[in-house]
DNA sequence: GTAAATCTTGACAAATTTAGTCGGGATTAT
DNA sequence: ATAATCCCGACTAAATTTGTCAAGATTTAC
């Protein structure tokens, strides 16, 4: 199993677009680099990945940039991940159950359980739901110091 | 986040010393090397982490070995994995949400809340649940073939 | 008390993966 | 035309993972 910089750097790029997208325009990602701080080369490289999975579309020229496809509500962790990173399978063998000598080894169901897990909770989050909660979550802050 | 061969290693080796460990024996690596097909040199580097985590105790000369220093029931999948490859947090600061110039990046509290339910599952999965769920898997399909 | 089996330790090396760069090209608004 | 953007493939550098190795310490069996 595995969650590198890639697939965080992809959220958060993509939620940096979700939160600067007023209608329909595009955002290029020289913006989102110096919001996000992060490397612009390497964010082309992980847009390509994003495009071919649906999740964006492009625009090239002035004024061009990314967009989502969708709406927030309507993409989900998991897959902003996988584009980026393919599977986070957590088996040895892939989920096809040969981790040892060609049989299952002692652990493959537990590590099989453990993909639901993880899955399941990234299925269920969209872009929205991790944006929401952050508002919440800034909300709780003011009114801590409102309070405190 | 990360889950490597280390962390199953450690975690099968144990299954494997758990389903041979009858009484208070020793079981040496060279054993458990050649039933799980992991190398021998490897083990040694994770037993060592292993029995400094308190999870295993050691013997040294022939009749020497390893074994589980608590019950299986009471030894979590977490701490065995944490004893191998430290923390599996996924977030980008390490928790201390200074992950984006100082305050926390737009995705802090979503890698932050995967963390929990990742732990949370480990924590409840103990080296017994795992071989239970193991021996329940086979009976399923024994199941199966007898009534197929 | 010697031999053989084991654990113990630290340093090292190979392989793989991740993270990031680079140079050039294609498209488009101005 | 120019400049800003996306687009693409290959490449490199750094880090991590996955081991290996050599030497030592301890203990059982004989």
């Amino acid at each position: 199993m595995r969650l590198t910089t890639k697939g965080k750097y992809a959220v958060t790029a993509l939620l940096d677009l979700s939160l600067h997208q007023s209608g329909k325009e595009f955002t290029s990602l020289s913006k989102i680099a110096v919001r996000q701080d992060m490397p612009i080369s390497y964010l082309e490289q992980l847009f390509r990945n994003l495009r071919k999975a649906g999740i964006v579309e492009a625009a090239r020229g002035p004024t061009g940039g990314y967009r989502l496809s969708r709406h927030s509500s309507e993409i989900n962790v998991s897959e902003v991940v996988a584009s980026v990173e393919g599977s986070m399978d957590a088996t040895q063998c892939g989920g096809t159950a040969d981790c040892h000598a060609g049989t299952r080894c002692l652990a493959h169901d537990l590590w099989s359980e453990l993909n639901s897990q993880v899955d399941n909770f990234l299925i269920h989050k969209s872009l929205e739901d991790v944006i929401a909660n952050k508002r919440s979550s800034q909300d709780r802050n003011k009114n801590l110091i409102a309070s405190g």
